[in-house]
DNA sequence: AGAATTTGACCCAG
DNA sequence: CTGGGTCAAATTCT
């Protein structure tokens, strides 16, 4: 019963990476010029991503994130574009996640290098209890078109060969032709990167390549409905993305009809109890994807995340009977959309999974 | 010379 | 008070 559902997963896995590399190769098809177009392709590729998470919750390694380690991040400086009146005010938590990189010897100079964005460095500290610092980056935009994205690079306690990447906000530069080129691009990419001087030094460094694995990490979120207050925790979700290329993008999105990764919202004090739901489908091979970032809220509703803009209505309400085809990339891409809020409140407490 | 990185000091939430 | 995150001057690199 446990193995059918593994094969069921990995099969549904096979398909979304297939997915997500055959669009990478299609985003860097797609006019650099043409903004609107790489978006949407960035978009669902972010959506593939999450599918993926959703779907392996148990292959990520149990190692603990202590919500310490990862450190918070300060209204006023992250928010730094604020002035001075608007520092004090609150700002909802730039969204967050991690990655985990995994290095090989055998495989280190293969495999997605970087993420395709420019990073400045600008700090380094060593971690009270951590054997291995964590350098701080920021978006090289930062400073000429205000781009807020960081991320923070920590070697793995457990395994020396895993970095963990948190990244931090979204980016909102407005990339150079060149660098849209580059990204997805891994020829041309790995090339550039390879010839670059500094790319030994900064890959023996900090810049992971090959496998890797992405935690979404929970969240609280405070409800009110009238007088009610409610807590509730979102737990997090995580993925190990290995980096197959296939060749046929046929489908990708033709997931698993009937499969649907959910977790349960708590109120308080119990714990969050991931479930995934599973039940036979006619064909192993013919799947279709189901809304699968949202929570259980019973009676056959899923709750996603906050609507940001609106503190009194803090969700909204997905039915899982929605599902995704793959007949329209355009439909796909606004249905993952409406399910992912990139300013979902999230705190980081260590994964569920 | 300009860009990128390093590193000690500072800020501030918990 | 502690320690993670950031700043910014100094240093290194290209």
């Amino acid at each position: 019963m446990d193995d059918n559902i593994d094969k069921k997963r990995l099969i549904i896995k096979e398909q979304i990476e297939e997915a997500r590399e055959l669009l990478k190769e299609l985003q860097t098809k797609i006019n650099p010029s043409s903004l609107s177009g790489h978006d949407l392709m960035t978009n669902i590729l972010c959506s593939v991503e999450t599918s993926l998470t959703m779907l392996n919750p148990v292959n990520v390694e149990t190692k603990s994130i202590p919500q310490s380690s990862l450190g918070h991040v300060r209204n006023g400086h992250l928010f730094s574009e604020c002035n001075s009146d608007s520092r004090k005010r609150y700002r909802k938590p730039a969204v967050r996640w991690t990655e985990q990189v995994r290095v090989s010897a055998q495989t280190g100079l293969q495999g997605p290098i970087d993420d395709g964005y420019a990073w400045r460095k600008y700090g380094q500290k060593n971690i009270l209890e951590a054997k291995h610092h964590r350098s701080y980056y920021k978006c090289s935009y930062g400073k000429t078109q205000g781009c807020l994205a960081r991320k923070q690079v920590q070697r793995s306690e457990l395994d020396w060969s895993i970095f963990d990447v948190t990244y931090i906000g979204k980016h909102s530069c407005i990339e150079t032709p060149e660098l849209l080129s580059m990204r997805y691009s891994h020829n041309k990419h790995q090339h550039d990167q390879r010839c670059h001087p500094n790319y030994l030094k900064e890959r023996k460094e900090d810049k992971p390549l090959g496998e890797t694995y992405i935690n979404f990490q929970a969240s609280s979120v405070q409800s009110e409905k009238g007088n009610d207050k409610q807590l509730k925790s979102y737990p997090s979700f995580s993925i190990c993305s290995t980096t197959s290329l296939q060749p046929n993008i046929g489908n990708c999105l033709e997931a698993s009809k009937n499969h649907l990764v959910s977790t349960s919202t708590k109120t308080e004090s119990r714990s969050p109890s991931p479930t995934f739901i599973s039940t036979p489908t006619a064909s192993e091979s013919n799947y279709k994807i189901h809304n699968v970032v949202g929570y259980n809220i019973g009676e056959g509703s899923l709750q996603t995340t906050a609507d940001s803009r609106d503190a009194k209505d803090h969700h909204m309400i997905i039915s899982p009977t929605v599902s995704a085809t793959s007949s329209s990339m355009h439909s796909c891409s606004n249905l993952m959309d409406s399910i992912w809020d990139w300013d979902f409140p999230i705190d980081y407490s260590r994964p569920h999974f």
